[in-house]
DNA sequence: CAGTGGTCTAGACCACGCA
DNA sequence: GCGTGGTCTAGACCACTGG
């Protein structure tokens, strides 16, 4: 273990415990120096990482501090469709269900199949602006969201997450009841500030759970 | 802006140019020494940091290179439901419902009110072994949320999200019709492998969507 | 204005892994 | 072997900010 592993669990281990708590100030880097008898760029480097990861606040003049608790936040999982139901066990496949274009826009309707079962019912957007080779594919046998990942190097993504009810049409492809409670996921990625694609993905709430973790400092 | 930014914002803009694919070689730390006409350590700085954020990959003896696309993930923030009401401007209460000891378990139930309304129904176990002096609280006029949040540093959480149906009793406690589409996020919360907390919070789908952002390099 | 953290330098030695 | 990144040192100057 390298010095700047043991002074940053150290003082993980002195917060998780309580011993020191939030607002708290640890000892200044010129004391972890003397203390751990290393150079401060050492110590700099430790703290440096413990405030990114937010643990500690750091202040000029004032020393280091424990952060207060952080907001809940999680790491939330969006994997690539194929590969998560393939890292099931189950196969896969993609059914196209229609393929236009309109204007700059190519929008795609398709279903993820899981194990012989419609998994996630989705409605896609690609800006050709941002992705002009989208032009050119079918999408017959391959999903938009596995070929993008290959293709579009995105640099912002946003998500949101809803419960809604699935209607008519969406049950019938779904192959479910109407009526039922569905997550639903919206994804808009961009690429240096231009769209690139906007998804919905509309899941049956009996055969998808989203899950997120958080370790902090994991930063 | 310092070198160690100038750095890290030019190799940045090069990945997600495209001008650098997966997979290319970036230039050896002692070429950007030279380019740079900074020192070593700096170089090493800015590239530790990209390859913590999952830009770069760094191999020794062979160079650092960029990485494969990252899987889709995001930062999905779960905020103390008291703050985010009133972040919203919006009145905030809660209402206890029941609140019983069973063995190490203490048991709460209510609902959070927005604005007047039932906005959430939570049902939480709280351990005692990690947290006893919650044996004390009554959780009549302050959320269990907001209340472990200033008393407990928790080191891990799970969090599950499901889209459900709501049942009778849990409609009519949230005012809404019983069958509607709910959005269901389970936490589980730890403090050094210790259970602290299992809470389950049910949304009405259409009063409720959780956002996730995602933004490269923000680690 | 004094002391803190923020940044940087010019070295050094080591461990790993490709040739 | 030998060049790469991984880690560390012992300094330095600066900018910010709290007292």
């Amino acid at each position: 273990m390298t010095v700047e592993e043991r002074i940053r669990s150290d003082i993980e281990a002195r917060v998780h415990s309580g011993e020191w708590r939030p607002g708290d100030r640890i000892p200044f880097e010129h004391e972890l120096v003397a203390s751990y008898g290393c150079s401060r760029a050492t110590v700099s480097k430790a703290l440096t990482r413990l405030a990114r990861a937010g643990l500690i606040e750091r202040r000029r003049k004032a020393g280091s501090f424990v952060a207060d608790p952080q907001v809940h936040s999680a790491v939330l999982e969006v994997p690539d469709l194929a590969a998560m139901i393939a890292a099931r066990g189950e196969a896969y496949c993609w059914k196209l269900l229609d393929r236009r274009v309109d204007g700059a826009e190519l929008l795609v309707t398709g279903v993820h199949h899981a194990a012989g079962r419609p998994f996630c019912l989705e409605t896609r957007t690609i800006f050709l602006a941002a992705v002009p080779e989208a032009g050119e594919e079918s999408f017959d046998t391959v999903s938009p969201g596995s070929w993008l990942l290959g293709h579009v190097p995105w640099t912002r993504a946003r998500h949101g997450i809803r419960a809604v009810e699935a209607d008519a049409g969406q049950a019938a492809l779904l192959e479910m009841a109407a009526g039922k409670a569905c997550l639903l996921i919206e994804r808009r990625t961009w690429r240096m500030d231009a769209p690139v694609t906007l998804v919905e993905q509309l899941f049956p709430g009996d055969r998808y759970d989203l899950v997120a973790e958080f370790r902090p400092g994991a930063s």
